[in-house]
DNA sequence: ACCTACCTGTTT
DNA sequence: AAACAGGTAGGT
């Protein structure tokens, strides 16, 4: 479900009612989805700021006389962050409800993970800086919106992958951090590239067209709040609207948006790719 | 560079 | 009944 565009989208709806709350209660209820060792190491915290880094939300949770520490969510295939009034019965595939309250609110709210496959994590981080966290964001990809991503740097990001399909290197997290499968098969269409094209015949004025296609891309699915296909939904439980956007992803067999040649399917780098065999011809 | 596993639900 | 789904870790 989520790629970056759906994270963020989830971060920024977050974000108003969430920072400056204090964690009042945590339930559990699936210890595979997040093993807390104990559940003191964040009660009484205060979530001071929500960031985002790849597919990772980060919380970061301030304490009085106390180290600050991370709670790094994942969200994976169909995995769900939302905000829920106090009374709200826990709903189906409900694994961790985490009970927030505010000197300004007089009502707490609930802030829950709900994942219908289980394969999303939530981990805590203490002491060290996320970011070299080795388990996960200290593998990454640099971020392709702050800045823009630039030919240069994903020249010397693809470098190292020239034996892979440029689909395969765009879904790689250590090439470029949150960018899925809806979205590579979206870029490569706005860059005019064929998804199997390899990355060791790139040439220059390839990488500038796929340079500027990843942000013009992430940025606009940003601008309408994510894909909705089935699963996800921003803080508020409201959909996405960029699936009315989509040239390729899940039109195969459907006339091309631009040429009208139809657009073909195939699986590449283990998942289906959908392109545009005329504006994606070299 | 590929394959499978992890899960549950929906579609073919 | 079988294939498929927004992701990634781990094995070969």
């Amino acid at each position: 479900m989520p790629e970056l565009p759906e994270v963020e989208t989830i971060r920024r709806s977050l974000l108003p009612v969430v920072t400056g709350r204090d964690i009042n209660r945590i339930v559990i209820d699936s210890p595979t989805v997040f093993a807390l060792p104990d559940p003191a190491i964040i009660m009484g915290r205060r979530i001071a700021a929500i960031r985002r880094r790849g597919k990772y939300l980060l919380f970061w949770l301030t304490g009085q006389a106390a180290a600050p520490v991370w709670l790094i969510v994942h969200l994976r295939m169909t995995g769900r962050l939302t905000l829920q009034p106090e009374a709200t019965p826990v709903k189906k595939h409900t694994h961790v409800r985490i009970e927030l309250t505010s000197p300004a609110a007089p009502e707490p709210a609930w802030l829950i993970f709900q994942d219908t496959r289980r394969f999303g994590r939530l981990w805590l981080q203490q002491g060290v800086s996320p970011d070299v966290w080795p388990e996960c964001l200290a593998g990454l990809g640099p971020e392709p919106l702050d800045p823009p991503v630039s030919a240069d740097c994903l020249a010397v990001q693809l470098a190292r992958h020239r034996g892979l399909s440029v689909k395969a290197a765009l879904l790689n997290q250590s090439v470029i951090a949150g960018i899925g499968n809806i979205y590579a098969d979206e870029i490569l269409f706005a860059a005019g590239l064929p998804p199997d094209l390899p990355v060791a015949s790139l040439t220059g004025a390839n990488l500038a067209h796929l340079a500027a296609a990843i942000p013009a891309v992430l940025t606009r699915a940003i601008e309408l709040c994510g894909t909705t296909l089935r699963d996800y939904v921003d803080g508020w439980s409201q959909k996405g609207r960029f699936q009315a956007c989509l040239m390729v992803y899940g039109r195969s067999g459907l006339p091309c948006r631009v040429c009208g040649h139809e657009i073909r399917k195939k699986k590449l780098a283990g998942r289906t790719t959908c392109w545009c065999p005329v504006c994606q011809l070299l």
